[in-house]
RNA sequence: GGCGUCUUGGCCGAGUGGCUAGGCACAGGUCUGCAAAACCUGCUACAGCGGUUCGAGUCCGCUAGACGCCUCCA
């Protein structure tokens, strides 16, 4: 029996509002599609939280035993600066802004982003495709929802008819808006006379002369509306009703719900069964956004170059302290936050290279298999890494206790205590030991040195020379290496 | 203005109506030549007011505050 059969999962569908049980459409399968980046700008630590929540559900669901067909897609055209129509594609205007072709700006920026992904060990998607790369499948559903009569062309653009659309289909069904309250609250916008409602939505804009990404259509020359893209390479790839679709709650309203009126004026039926939404990361109780400047980016993090912490982390300790959030709530980033999450961190760490060394025993006075079972009901609800880490804590505490001979476990548990703790914290936490990281050969170097040190401190202090070794020993704190004496001998530990 | 979410101990942050979340910090202890580190122990809070209930941080209402979306946003 498979890992899936026997973990209920429940997730909460942001399209009703609850938990519920997850049912895939084809059994031991998930096709996942999250919104990805537009790749105009750097990605900041905001952008990044997203793509680690999502990252670490789809390590969860394959650690289940799932197959996942995982689409995250890369937005490199369509998306407008604002909705009026001096709509200006983002990716077009920063190459204006800095003389690039746009696609030198798209190329920048997505290898930027993969490569702050990796440092986060993020798993790549499954499939990664460009808007770009999907122009003629887009060109193709905007004639079919032409056809389905929900949307009307107005010289050279093409519109989604939403009035239409909401007489037989609820347009608000996902974000829980009512198009009458958007009517009455809609904002004065200077040139929307080519729209017949406000609320109406690009699926095709025209090009101005002045606009440098532009493809034909049957509507002249244009781009598509940002919308559509995720619409088109979701169903390409994982159909026209595929399981989940994630993205950041930002996107909710209007582009999620904007998906779900083009997939089912397209084909005829709601996209997508659970939709999932990542909360947002704040800096000084704010929004993480590019544009008010209030954001910082993973590279000023991991080198410590930036106005807001004092020091550095690694892109694993910043990894833990977004884990110990959950997903759906706001986490606030600060100084002091990151530095109680780096310490917690290490002792987990500690407690994983403890647990290889531990012996076993002919009984266990420990229940390991209750234990595995909290952490497995933990991520089963709603993917809950709180408290999933507050159980490895909890092992930690047992493992100590083992090591001291305080407590038992025979080689079976000890096996299941092993295992199970190292699949969460690596495999699906997806955190990584930062000094493993360093390179084992460098510190097989360092290991030789400093036993030789640790032996000479040794000397002096069977000697009850305590100038020499204080010396040794403050010298090397101060080089950041630190000395841990204890009753086995002195180990170290570089900080 | 409309819609929605949130307000938990010094800080961060989970909580499905009744049982200790967890981490950091702090205090005491163990170990140590002294420290540090590590480990152990301790630390019972739920914005305010009212209601439902045998019982509410958890449900309902009101008040205050914060945040998000409504415009590009992960």
């Amino acid at each position: 029996m498979a890992s899936y059969e026997q973990n209920k999962l429940q997730l909460y569908n942001s399209l009703t509002g609850k938990k519920e049980v997850f049912k895939t459409i084809n059994p031991g399968s998930v096709g996942m599609y999250v919104c990805g980046p537009t790749v105009y700008s750097n990605v900041h630590l905001g952008n990044c939280r997203t793509f680690i929540s999502f990252d670490m559900i789809y390590r969860y669901l394959r650690h289940l035993g799932y197959k996942v067909r995982y689409v995250r897609n890369i937005t490199d055209a369509g998306h407008l600066t604002d909705d009026a129509d001096q709509g200006e594609d983002k990716i077009s205007k920063k190459a204006r802004l800095e003389q690039l072709e746009p696609m030198e700006v798209v190329q920048r920026y997505t290898i930027d982003f993969h490569n702050v992904m990796n440092k986060f060990n993020s798993l790549p998607p499954s499939i990664e495709p460009t808007a770009t790369g999907h122009i003629v499948e887009q060109i193709e559903i905007i004639k079919t929802i032409i056809d389905k009569g929900f949307a009307y062309e107005k010289d050279g653009s093409v519109y989604f008819d939403v009035i239409k659309y909401n007489k037989q289909h609820h347009y608000g069904i996902l974000s829980g808006r009512n198009i009458d309250d958007m009517i009455a609250n809609t904002r004065e916008l200077e040139g929307q006379t080519e729209k017949e409602n406000a609320q109406d939505f690009a699926l095709w804009k025209k090009a101005s002369p002045a606009h440098i990404m532009r493809w034909p259509s049957p509507w002249g020359d244009g781009f598509p509306g940002w919308h559509l893209e995720c619409t088109v390479m979701s169903s390409k790839y994982l159909g026209e009703t595929f399981d989940l679709h994630g993205g950041g709650m930002d996107l909710k309203f209007p582009h999620h719900e904007c998906e779900i009126a083009q997939g089912q004026a397209a084909h005829g039926h709601s996209p997508v069964n659970y939709w999932m939404h990542a909360n947002m990361l704040t800096l000084n109780g704010k929004k993480m956004s590019k544009s008010t400047g209030n954001s910082i980016l993973p590279e000023e993090l991991f080198s410590g170059d930036n106005d807001f912490m004092q020091k550095s982390f690694a892109p694993s300790v910043v990894r833990f302290f977004m884990m110990q959030a959950h997903y759906r709530s706001v986490l606030d980033f600060s100084n002091d936050a990151i530095l109680a999450a780096e310490k917690g961190f290490n002792r987990l760490v500690e407690a994983l290279k403890i647990v290889k060394t531990l012996q076993s025993g002919a009984s266990s006075t420990v229940d390991v298999h209750a234990w595995q079972k909290r952490a497995y009901a933990a991520m089963n609800d709603d993917f809950n890494t709180p408290i999933l880490i507050a159980e490895l804590f909890e092992a930690t505490k047992l493992i100590h206790a083992i090591a001291e001979g305080k407590q038992t476990i025979t080689e079976a548990d000890l096996s299941i205590l092993t295992t199970t703790m190292e699949a969460f914290f690596y495999d699906v936490l997806g955190l990584q030991d930062a000094s493993a990281a360093a390179g084992e050969a460098a510190s097989n170097h360092l290991d030789g040195a400093m036993k030789l040190v640790i032996d000479l401190r040794a000397t002096a202090r069977a000697n009850r020379d305590f100038a020499t070794s204080d010396k040794i020993r403050d010298d090397l704190a101060a080089a950041g290496i630190q000395l841990n004496d204890g009753p086995d001998g002195t180990s170290f530990t570089v900080q």
